[in-house]
DNA sequence: AAGACGTGGTG
DNA sequence: TCACCAAGTCT
């Protein structure tokens, strides 16, 4: 089968299977017409960096109604935005989200702009996301290439060279079949392709509309592919946190600071996160009782078990680090994962409230 | 140019 | 329980 006919059947299933996504236009409303916003494309596909369908609706319904548009979001304030961000992760995102709005505004009159390379020099913004960007919003034939497209042409063409060597020959693989027509269509075909029916485990080849032509099927090593290196064991990291209240109800919280791990979020003040246990480093001398449970999160590179403590804090008390965030402010969404956990067992292993 | 960077779902 | 995985980017 040609690579004509193989992107022809792959928009022939998506014009009828094609998800219904709050950030996408369907193909029937495309036909008669609309055009993605180029705004909400951008920030659906930041959001879906690394991030599932799933997990991003919600947020991306909360942003647009918070900040209808990118002049909105550049005027937020970056507390506002890193507390709404809390919880879907990789938070760099969202500090480049807000360089990203605001380099718009101040450089390009409040558009993005419609090239792939100008796309791409805007913070947080890689080659896939500018690719897809300029595809999706910008009718430009530019070649997108995420996890999804690397499994489906391994697949398609039976790649057996293991990711991430394989990369550079699954792109030069994915641009034979991008084309002049539609090439954002095509390139969420792709995805979505590989999202419902070119899976990771268990493909559905039964109903791919891609079997004939597929590789991989032929052989019978569709499920093997795309093969992988080895990844390394992740290690255990071991730290505490400490909760206070003072008797006002005022939080004791600190903002991390803005590179590294959890950079730019709130979290309770404690010790660094190490292999070997560290130092006990309470931010303001008190009443510190030790919690029974311990917070057990995992992070993409080392699990971690957080010890914790908790006090109530007197009125007049200085810390060394942190600030009091009172009640009415306090809003335990704004946290990070790990330290959402940890105010939850704080909260119901003991008198923290 | 490997490693840092989150989280929730899945088998 | 636990490794793997998801529409990657930055340094």
């Amino acid at each position: 089968m040609r690579d004509a006919d193989v992107s022809a059947a792959l928009l022939s299933w998506y014009d009828i299977h094609a998800r219904d996504l709050p950030w996408r236009v369907g193909p029937r409303a495309r036909a008669a017409g609309a055009r993605p916003d180029p705004y909400a494309v951008w920030l659906s596909e930041v959001m879906l960096q690394q991030t599932t369908v799933a997990a991003v609706r919600d947020y991306f319904r909360r942003f647009t109604t918070r900040w209808p548009d990118v002049a909105a979001l550049a005027a937020a304030e970056d507390g506002a935005v890193m507390g709404e961000w809390a919880g879907l992760g990789y938070y760099a995102r969202a500090r480049n989200l807000l360089k990203c709005a605001r380099a718009v505004v101040a450089d390009h009159g409040g558009r993005f702009p419609t090239t792939r390379d100008a796309l791409q020099a805007l913070p947080g913004i890689g080659p896939y996301t500018a690719a897809a960007i300029a595809a999706i919003a910008f009718d430009r034939p530019e070649t997108v290439v995420d996890g999804n497209v690397e499994r489906v042409m391994a697949r398609l063409f039976a790649v057996e060279t293991p990711l991430p060597t394989a990369k550079p020959a699954l792109t030069a693989l994915a641009a034979r079949l991008t084309p002049q027509e539609r090439p954002g269509c095509h390139a969420q075909a792709v995805m979505d392709l590989g999202a419902t029916i070119c899976t990771p485990k268990n493909p559905a080849c039964g109903i791919c509309p891609l079997r004939a032509p597929c590789a991989a099927r032929d052989r019978g090593i569709a499920a093997t592919l795309p093969r992988k290196l080895a990844k390394k064991p992740r290690p255990t990291r071991l730290g505490h946190a400490y909760i206070g209240r003072r008797a006002d109800g005022a939080w004791l919280l600190e903002r991390r600071p803005d590179t590294g791990l959890l950079g730019g979020m709130l979290g309770w003040p404690g010790s660094e996160w190490a292999e070997t246990e560290p130092c006990a480093a309470p931010p303001v001398a008190a009443d510190w009782r030790p919690l029974d449970q311990e917070v057990r999160h995992t992070f993409t590179h080392f699990h971690l078990r957080l010890a914790l403590h908790v006090a109530a804090l007197p009125q007049g008390c200085t810390p060394a680090r942190g600030f009091f965030l009172p009640a009415a402010d306090f809003r335990p969404a704004d946290l990070p994962t790990v330290m959402r956990k940890a105010f939850d067992l704080a909260r119901c292993g003991h008198g923290a409230d």
